[in-house]
DNA sequence: CGTCATGTTGAATATCATCAACCACGGTGG
DNA sequence: CCACCGTGGTTGATGATATTCAACATGACG
């Protein structure tokens, strides 16, 4: 199952990727030089849900790329309660906030059991070999997940809280479409209080939130499954003009 | 004046930087290899307050490294309403989320008048050359953008007003004891507005704020200089364990 | 069948945004 | 020199909105 094509991307090998594997998870698979056939080869990773990918305060020694899964990257305060800050999915990169220090930042933990790709930081930092490339690909990767953070920023700060919850929606919907999934129905891989500590909010307000989207009938919500009904009725309030993604 | 020392680090020309000059900047000069002496020149820009660096959706052609001055960040939505995501200064690197796309996907305004180290697109998706060093200065300066942005989604997200302000404050006493500056005395270089659309509050609640800290004698405020008197009570609130920076 | 995690909904309270008045400062022009 | 105006900043009163505390519902799992 884990080796069959995902989105038409075949994967040579179940427990390895090229360089162009990486490349294609990540949906950069343009910018690769057509040569190079004697690629490194990165090995796989799978975690199951709820374990951690990596700790806070490990030695860091390797960043992820997504292929498949969800997950929440969290970050604990003095206090003990945790804030999340991103729920990487298909095509993410992860631990490059790590990058210049020499230890994990933060808290990853898989939401639905996950398969990623492990590029090592020696392989990426080493001067030589095919690393050009790889260098290329994750500072685009890179710019990307800058690029997707700060949509984010945006969100939490966002007044309304109807508003976040439904533009939350939409960037899901959009990356569900930008994938090939569908983008009307789709199952929510975390909990309210999950959602509401992405979004600056209770887990109560996410839930009345919600709700209330679905009295409006934009949405219809069952728990985690979500239908969208009136997509354009999402997008609408405080839209930000560049691409999620 | 502009070609003195800047915190030690002698420049060579004021109107070109070399790569170890960029290096020295960005405070990641360790990470060079000793040799190198024939390195890319990298051109000067400067940019006179209140004028813009780059403007949302011109072609990207440059990244941008602070040697000197306050600049901000900005986002402008369909409403024509602008939100601010981060004042970069001295050691910033600028226009990285940029790179993902073909434009600059936002404005930057210089609040002081700044002095940059251009670094051409073309310089640093090249392979061969002096590239190796240059994509490694860039991957962990780009890094650490990550890294402080993340502390400011917090930020933004912390729900009192007060912390988010004491916290903000914080964050700008380290990053100038870490320049060398004083971190006890300094100048705010924007306005309440500013401030407000930063931290996703009112400039009201932000003045509030800071007579609220400054009443509790944890802080004093003259318009724009803040004297800060009680460092320990600015950090308490909702501290997160990773350092800015 | 009971227990636990998750989710919904209600009522009371705290907090921030809004609207508004006012002050200080810097520049411009009479 | 001073009146005028615009920008930036402070402070107050009011109302909207989210949090908090709480009760209850539902499904998963042993």
């Amino acid at each position: 199952m884990v080796s069959k094509p995902i989105l038409g991307h075949p994967v040579s090998d179940p427990d390895g990727s090229t360089l162009r594997d990486v490349a294609e998870i990540l949906r950069l698979d343009h910018l690769l030089d057509a040569s190079d056939p004697l690629n490194p080869r990165f090995t796989r990773r799978r975690v199951k849900a709820g374990d951690y990918l990596y700790r806070f305060g490990e030695a860091i020694d390797a960043l992820y790329v997504v292929r498949l899964g969800f997950l929440k990257t969290v970050l604990h305060n003095s206090q003990g309660d945790e804030r999340i800050f991103a729920f990487p999915m298909q095509g993410d990169l992860l631990g490059f906030a790590s990058l210049c220090h020499d230890h994990y930042v933060n808290d990853t933990i898989a939401l639905t059991d996950c398969d990623l790709v492990r590029i090592p930081i020696k392989e990426l930092l080493l001067t030589g070999y095919a690393s050009a490339q790889l260098d290329r690909l994750v500072c685009l990767a890179a710019s990307r997940v800058v690029s997707v953070e700060r949509g984010c920023v945006g969100l939490a700060i966002t007044v309304r809280s109807e508003a976040r919850v439904a533009r939350f929606l939409a960037m899901l919907a959009k990356r569900y479409t930008d994938l090939g999934y569908s983008s009307r129905n789709f199952i929510l891989p975390m909990t309210r209080r999950d959602l509401g500590s992405y979004l600056g909010l209770t887990l109560e307000t996410v839930s009345r939130s919600l709700s209330a989207l679905a009295g409006a009938g934009i949405i219809s919500v069952d728990r985690r499954e979500i239908r969208i009904l009136q997509p354009d009725m999402l997008k609408l309030p405080t839209e930000f003009p560049f691409s999620i993604n």
